[in-house]
DNA sequence: CGGTATCCTCCCAGATACTG
DNA sequence: CAGTATCTGGGAGGATACCG
């Protein structure tokens, strides 16, 4: 690798953008489909009303999440992924597959160093 | 995608886990070779000496930094990804590459997202 | 040089209540 | 049903100073 730096300022922003609480969770159930605003809601335990507008209002600021309001009573609102946000997927496929084999490794090791640090 | 639920929950566990402001940095840094302590320093921008050291010592935790320290005048601390560490390079530099090549793409959204917010 | 402790500030996110 | 406004606590992270 060779321009270490310009790599990692863009990566950073990326994770900067979607590491915070929620944005990962909310593109992970938006890449089964188009849901309501309640149906996310209800689907992703622990999420407020109010952090779940805001995600939401993130990510189709950033282009990655499309809103679609219709004009009825009571409203409906849906919100599916745009190209873009479907085309982060796959690199996040990518690190959730790393996640899941190496969860194990990691629990071992903060154990191990835990132990380490509690005796001395 | 079958079980998003699992994959989401994991996902979401490494994203917390390297989501904070400094740890893809220092991961970065490192990806490059062994560095010691003020190296690191110096090398990342606006880093506080408090916040490289939670960093690492966050990293070390969970095993995918190894720390070595050398018992001279004056002190000597050199650190370096473990095999651990090196295994999330390749994850992450596929979210770097998606990163560098859809940035414009996102400015572009928010700017237009803004845009039209300002005027309504 | 590297690490720790203390203090302080700011912002994130939850709770709640109100609007259309 | 979906969105917004306000208040508040707590944690993240910077500055500083002091140890080994």
């Amino acid at each position: 690798m060779e321009n270490v730096e310009a790599e990692c300022r863009s990566l950073a922003e990326v994770i900067a953008r979607i590491g915070d609480k929620w944005t990962v969770m909310v593109c992970g159930h938006l890449s089964e489909g188009t849901h309501r605003f309640n149906a996310l809601k209800h689907r992703i335990p622990g999420i407020s009303h109010r952090m779940l507008t805001i995600t939401l209002r993130g990510l189709e600021r950033d282009g990655l999440v499309a809103r679609k309001a219709y004009a009825t009573v009571p409203p409906k609102v849906e919100y599916c992924l745009t190209p873009l946000g479907q085309s982060l997927t796959g690199p996040l496929a990518t690190l959730a597959s790393w996640a899941r084999e190496n969860r194990p490794a990691l629990e071992q090791a903060r154990t191990a160093f835990d132990r380490r640090a509690a005796q001395g």
